[in-house]
DNA sequence: ACAACTTCCTTGCGAGCACAAGTATTCCCG
DNA sequence: CGGGAATACTTGTGCTCGCAAGGAAGTTGT
């Protein structure tokens, strides 16, 4: 077996750290300027983007990599602070949807602005174009790479 | 204000998707190979590193990123399970070392190649020396920009 | 040397999340 | 059409973590 060489590890950890304090500050300047968290901050961008602004819970679940009752929890929440609306589905009882409020919609977009901006500030800002191009190759590249070898482990 | 751009949130985007799924599947390796959790491994790597394989709890907590009362509970955890032992430090009556015993010391040797093993697969595998190369000095640029900034707004 | 302050750890409490079990509804197939 | 399997959500329970408060030990100032 082969330890991690130098390079290997400066990538790596270098990931860990950075990533996890640039998030740490994300939340932390998503709370203080709109008092609301990444994970409700997630929820009401999902929503927003959906058609009718709403989405079937598990559809929501699983966008969000939230089990159903994170999600169910979750949305308690939003929905006592009014941001969020559960409305049983029409066309299937079983379904509720999450729709956003205007109320939730305000909110995001007096949050969204300013969430894009702390992005830049905490992370982007830091980096060249060049690097910038470069990581998102790499990323892009882990992701597909990863997504063949697990379909290759569970062939159907 | 500025919206992302493609090549802003392709970095972006790849970077939490990717991080999170890595994430998820080392833990799920070392909890099935092992029975043991990040966050506890994280303490006996922490630990075997120690002069005497003792760190004071407060030191431990700072490098975990830990608030004091969550390391006491993890703590409690591993002592529990005979991994750690919790020891009255001589010197200042208020500080408790915890000390890294020969089991946990074991299991840390058992799983520390097999966790090696899978950032190698889960991630370092899917890069080439190159990128890795890139990755790495893009993160300490945002790790060095980050700090520089951070001690403008509060200069002493 | 005594009081006030600081440091270090623990405990009470609440938030967030996952797993397992329960209920309601729908789908599938004989 | 009827009963078993699948799906969608909710609830009970337990774990991890942070914040605030508490208590013990050390430090400092007068």
């Amino acid at each position: 077996m082969r330890w991690l060489d130098e390079t290997e590890m400066r990538a790596w950890r270098g990931m860990v750290e950075v990533f996890s304090d640039v998030r740490a500050a994300l939340e932390s300047d998503l709370l203080e300027q709109h008092g609301i968290g990444e994970g409700d901050y997630g929820v009401l961008v999902h929503l927003a983007e959906a058609p009718e602004r709403a989405m079937r819970m598990c559809d929501l679940a699983g966008r969000l990599h939230l089990s159903p009752s994170g999600l169910t929890r979750r949305l308690d929440g939003l929905v006592r602070d009014g941001l969020v609306g559960r409305v049983p589905a029409p066309d299937d009882r079983r379904v509720t949807l999450a729709v956003l409020t205007p109320k939730g919609q305000r909110l995001l977009e007096a949050a969204a602005p300013d969430h894009v901006d702390s992005v830049r500030r905490h992370f982007l800002d830091h980096l060249t174009p060049a690097q910038l191009r470069h990581l998102g190759n790499a990323m892009h590249a882990v992701g597909v790479r990863r997504a063949a070898t697990a379909a290759q482990a569970a062939p159907a």
